[in-house]
DNA sequence: GATCATACGTGACGTCTCGTCTCGTTCCTG
DNA sequence: CAGGAACGAGACGAGACGTCACGTATGATC
């Protein structure tokens, strides 16, 4: 198998392919003409357009950054860069249409599902700085750690499918509401 | 225009095609054929399959139930009513599919995106009964309610992308945690 | 009741992409 | 230096796209 030249090139060209068209305009013809390679080529790899983008997520090949957490203050601070740094994304030309791509691919295709989370930093990154907070007790003991990272990420998403301009400050918000330390909420009627 | 009949034929094909086949194997062909009506007729009415689409989930035909939410008890108790009926279309065969194939149209077509939140009943009923819950002082009086409407969708759809079996006590906990007056939640580090 | 505009169903058009299938060609292995 | 695997190219049938032209049905106007 010589694919390492063909690898490299077939996944490059869908990287660069589904940020500029998006993902219903992505074919595998326009993959196998950019990548200079002939479409069984592709076939013979890859089971599906899907698989392609999957891999290509995992690979981290579709964001132009990484989307690591810091662990170097209170957790409200990190998760907001964290934050700032996936709505600095967003805010890119091309930015929530890209999301949306991806959110589509993630709907038609199950190897994208399974790696949504992953390939916004979700799985590893998010889910484990709330686990440190928790247990370094910046978080209530019983904080659904995974459903909290689920929530973020979700409203991320539905704000995208809404076609709103991405409102920065109410994910702000929601983070700092969702991670508040006990009782320290606005209180009265 | 005597469009009355031939509506009514296209919209119910079209979401019982919806249902069975899914948004990406949803042809206009096939609706036609099933509605008993011309390819113009379509298009002489919508622009895009996506328009369809989003006609249908206005008018609540996509899914069998309707998504209200009740006004009779404490916040928590509403919400986990409603949340519940949505589990129930979730568990049910196809269910789950059924609102990935949603999300699908979601991100493809910017008509479905606009109305996404609004046919799970989040816009309307969800959004409202948080607000009547802050106004009552159940909510602590800062909380950010139409960004946690969409987290808790976000949430729902994060874990239908996932393919994971839908984790329902998951989703419960999420919403209890959410939801909790200040200062309940388990302390201690 | 004849006329006219318009919505209708049918079905063919050219285009596109799919996934499969040959072709030669290249290049690694033994 | 052979043999074979992986390659680039591209033809192929299938099927859906969106548009178009035709002839029929319907409902309003005079």
């Amino acid at each position: 198998m010589r694919s390492a030249a063909a690898r490299e090139a077939i996944l490059a060209a869908t990287a660069r392919q589904f940020q500029l068209r998006g993902y219903d305009n992505l074919t595998i013809e326009g993959i196998a003409k950019e990548a200079g390679v002939g479409k069984q080529t592709i076939y013979r790899w890859w089971p599906s357009r899907g698989a392609l983008i999957a891999e290509c997520l995992t690979d981290g090949r579709l964001f132009p950054v990484d989307f690591d957490i810091p662990v170097s203050g209170p957790v409200l601070d990190d998760v907001e860069t964290w934050l700032d740094r996936v709505l600095a994304v967003l805010h890119s030309p091309g930015g929530s249409g890209l999301l949306r791509s991806l959110v589509a691919a993630a709907a038609e295709d199950d190897a994208v599902g399974q790696h949504l989370s992953e390939g916004i930093g979700v799985e590893q990154s998010l889910h484990t700085r709330l686990t440190l907070a928790v247990r370094a007790g910046e978080l209530p003991a019983d904080a659904p750690v995974d459903q909290l990272g689920s929530a973020i990420l979700g409203a991320i998403i539905v704000q995208a499918l809404g076609r709103e301009e991405a409102d920065a400050e109410g994910l702000r918000e929601l983070v700092r509401f969702l991670l508040r330390p006990d009782g320290q909420a606005g209180s009265s009627a």
